[in-house]
DNA sequence: TCACTCAGTCAACACTTGTTCACTATTTTT
DNA sequence: AAAAATAGTGAACAAGTGTTGACTGAGTGA
């Protein structure tokens, strides 16, 4: 790559990263301007349209960045819950948050603009999590506990269930680490460990005694 | 009450419902400006500060507004279902719908501003959605299936569970009228309300056969 | 009836926004 | 070495923003 693709690459990336970083915090990715973002990375507000039309466009480019980041922290995760055989549930969810804690803007961004304010965001990101829903479905059918389920598309309910829960895991974490701090962080956390463990439980348990 | 409180009471209810509009038009409540609720009345925009201090005190007193509308709804929903002795749980997924387009906005609204752009906004709806999982927390209490239940805060972990799954639900039927329409769009909310019934079964699977 | 309260008006402010256009300076291509 | 391409600059624009202060006029209470 020539020297000067690279360093459009280098400002391109770091448009995207001013973006990612405004619009989680505190704020969202429709309330933030194309100025802001370019002062954010030192530009003129003019150097922004050398690499998006416009900030929807942005948008669409972050959510495939943030969407592939995340696929494969979670398949580094499914990877490690294979090995360790007996995997306990409450280690699992440890082993989430502590991906969670990570990448905490990816986590962020991905959700609270799922239902955000950007009609191309919104779009964008139903699409990447319904590739992850597959994706997921795909991961458990290879799993042993599974082989008793007739229908596939019953895994697909499950995977669901458990994408679409995992996200508001992710964010009731990461509101708790903004809302409490010392001990009484420390508390809420294992407390919403043991809370999101049981809810997996419950979730399996219903697995293991399904039947149509 | 006199005159003059009354027409003011008008004007701000009216100012809370052009807010409750815009902010469920595509758009979200951090991104439209006072000026807008404010057109959208027809009222000037000094008018504004006679009923509000600012946007943030405007989106405090929706949440509690719109909060509890839908906690009423809910409760309707609740007793119908007590109602019906045998209801099956398609039926109950039926109703529950049927409510959410009774009232989309205000849903629409709830949910996407739980993790949307205003801080205030979020904490009043967070507050909001921990009263709604104990009332149901409580609601269930009272149901014969869920007597074999010995911890308490087992209820509450499926009263968690439901609450956020209910909001995931309501979203995505909502998102589906506006991506389809037609047959098309009949056939998909068939798919949504069976698949979303088939995830309460394996929900009420797992309670069923509970044990610590 | 008459002074008073106050929801809504009007004009003005300092500021931010997206977008345009012509430009500069450096890298790339010929 | 000359010419072309282009990332970033700088000034300017029309339009929108939140908030101020002084005002008007219909309804209220003495």
């Amino acid at each position: 790559m020539s020297i000067r693709d690279e360093r459009k690459q280098q400002s391109r990336q770091a448009l995207l990263d001013a973006a990612l970083h405004l619009s989680t915090s505190g704020r969202s990715f429709s309330s933030i301007s194309l100025r802001e973002v370019a002062r954010e990375v030192g530009l003129v507000p003019t150097a922004f349209y050398r690499h998006f039309q416009d900030m929807d466009e942005l948008g669409k480019e972050l959510v495939d960045q943030v969407a592939l980041h995340l696929k494969s922290v979670l398949h580094q995760l499914g990877q490690s819950y294979l090995q360790h055989k007996s995997a306990k549930t409450q280690t699992s969810i440890e082993l989430f948050v502590q991906a969670v804690n990570h990448s905490p803007k990816q986590w962020e961004f991905m959700i609270s603009e799922r239902w955000g304010g950007s009609e191309t965001v919104r779009a964008a990101i139903a699409r990447e999590i319904e590739f992850l829903i597959e994706d997921l479905t795909t991961d458990l059918t290879k799993l042993e506990n599974f082989k008793h389920i007739q229908h596939p598309q019953d895994l697909n309910v499950l995977s669901t269930i458990l994408t679409n829960m995992s996200f508001t895991w992710a964010m009731t974490w990461l509101n708790l680490t903004k809302q409490y701090q010392g001990e009484q962080l420390k508390q809420q956390q294992t407390a919403f460990i043991e809370n999101a463990s049981t809810q997996v439980r419950l979730l399996f348990r219903g697995i293991a005694n399904w039947e149509r």
